[in-house]
DNA sequence: ATTAACGTTTACGTTAACGTTAACTTAAGC
DNA sequence: GCTTAAGTTAACGTTAACGTAAACGTTAAT
């Protein structure tokens, strides 16, 4: 009924983790893996919840943050009150990922600029000085 | 010569961060502001840093990261073997903001799936189970 | 039967990024 | 001259997210 399980060194494996880590997430109850004797039995729902909580760390969210946003997809929400204040969270929380990827976007344009600079001087140019030209106003 | 100046406080208050998170960037030699006696004074390069570290820091970097990323913009580097060192760690920084855009976007379409759902569920509709239905298959 | 490769629990250690007093100085306003 | 609002240094405290080590069980191969 679990569907193909995983043992925790394949998990830890497969992401590029230890096995430490998956066992510190169980911890913080962010995940519940099932037990045959004491062995940990990773089912399918294990690994995505896992995949979900590195993809958030990659973006510099708290295991915190990771939770909640995994936990926006289950629905205790019954009520229309809970689903507006969800609502919220999602906005907010959208907001935020907007603002990430203007931040992205602007440390890329400036990867262009040095990698230019780089490949011009090598060019046999005299070196300018690229300094700090980050728009200085706001 | 050092044109307009701000103290720490000013900083602080535009940034929304306290005094203490930038003496402490001091400290790590992240900023270093003029002095004028004891008190500190921020050039606007200073404060061009300070908002450079805040960028890295809202997509996760750490500060040495940051002060790695920013130190690419000035040139010490001078002969063809740091030119071409600094393109590569260029490349690979390019690689990870991708990875991260990528990461957000897929973030962004879960949202917009969660809030479609709320919204549903809202107008009256019997709520489905959206469970947890990020692909498993890798 | 013993080594090796996996698993387990418990518990203390570590690093980053500040928070939080404490104790003091300096300049401004009344 | 006293208060108030800024600034300062120094030092200890805190939280998150694991690392690391010890001590132990279980299966599989040699």
């Amino acid at each position: 009924m679990p569907g193909k399980t995983h043992t925790i060194s394949e998990l830890a494996k497969e992401f590029g983790v230890t096995t430490r880590t998956i066992r510190f997430y169980e911890e913080k109850g962010l995940v519940t893996p099932l037990r045959e004797g004491q062995k940990r039995l990773y089912t399918s729902a294990d690994r995505v919840r896992i995949k979900l909580i590195l993809r958030g760390k990659r973006i510099g969210m708290t295991l915190l943050e990771c939770v909640e946003f995994i936990d926006m997809y289950d629905p205790e929400h019954n009520n229309a009150e809970q689903l507006h204040s969800l609502i919220d969270n999602v906005k907010s929380r959208r907001d935020q990922l907007l603002q990430q990827k203007r931040d992205i976007d602007e440390m890329l344009t400036g990867l262009d600029e040095v990698q230019g600079l780089c490949e011009a001087s090598l060019a046999g140019e005299k070196p300018a000085n690229p300094s700090i030209n980050q728009s200085e106003n706001d």
